[in-house]
DNA sequence: TGTGGATTATTCGTGCGCATACGAAATCGG
DNA sequence: CCGATTTCGTATGCGCACGAATAATCCACA
């Protein structure tokens, strides 16, 4: 009888998601640079090299979705490539000296992005919610 | 120094976003209908007849979203379209036999949606999340 | 009445996201 | 060692998302 679509989580959770990446892309100095591709640029620098596959995963993208991400990142000269010696379907990803300066600049906002985003809870409502939303994934 | 991508709310957020579409696809018994064209019919059935810009702020679509999920909706004659008589500027929209049998038939499984989605949270946890996600919009 | 600003819809370009299919390479079991 | 299976990367196609630009139309108000 009465569906409200606004008490589906899924409705929810991409409008949640929509604002999420325009307070990204607002609060981050670098204009070019998205959410995903900073994903992949904080990874490679906990990694120091990896697969594009095994950065996919580490990111949450599917190998598809890598690919077009890690091929913007090597456009931008972020991103250095070279074949695996040891397994040559592989190619090893790292960052490069700029990448690896940007990424440097970029990460003390990525703190400021999730306090803004979570600007409507206090601060107990936001350990509350972050917490129930990590169970979800 | 220790900056954990797993505690940004963004990067949760779309992975929560993710997997939600993941149990839509795989719970909806139409394989066609996306998250996004599914919410244009619920709301076009609660408004008997919409322009496409008022529908897409219904919807959370800007314009040119919006374009294209009705140019597809409108090709599987689940929704029609005629302009308006008293503003030239118009279209307006409404469901189609069709698109309403589709919806009403669809509509019942969405709490199960939710419900899976939401899979990991006990009762009182998944009222608390989504006042608190519901917040954030 | 007329004009300047707002609204409506369209188009183009870029980027994420996934299903599917493919070929090359590695690995595992017999 | 050899064939079946798995993994890796690539490519194509479709759909969502948004910025920017454009043209048509409407409306408020001077």
């Amino acid at each position: 009888m009465t569906y409200r679509l606004e008490d589906q989580v899924g409705f929810v959770l991409r409008r949640a998601h929509q604002r999420a990446t325009a307070i990204f892309q607002a609060t981050m100095p670098d204009a070019q640079i998205t959410p995903t591709q900073f994903t992949a640029l904080v990874r490679l620098r906990e990694e120091g090299e990896a697969s594009q596959n095994h950065l996919g995963r580490l990111t949450a993208m599917d190998p598809a979705t890598i690919q077009g991400v890690i091929r913007r990142l090597i456009e931008r000269d972020l991103v250095e490539i070279r074949p695996d010696p040891k397994d040559r379907r592989r190619r090893l990803l790292r960052l490069s000296e700029i990448g690896e300066t940007l990424i440097e600049s970029l990460i003390p906002y990525g703190p400021e992005v999730s306090s803004r985003t979570l600007d409507p809870l206090s601060d107990s409502e936001r350990q509350t919610f972050l917490a129930l939303l990590q169970r979800l994934t």
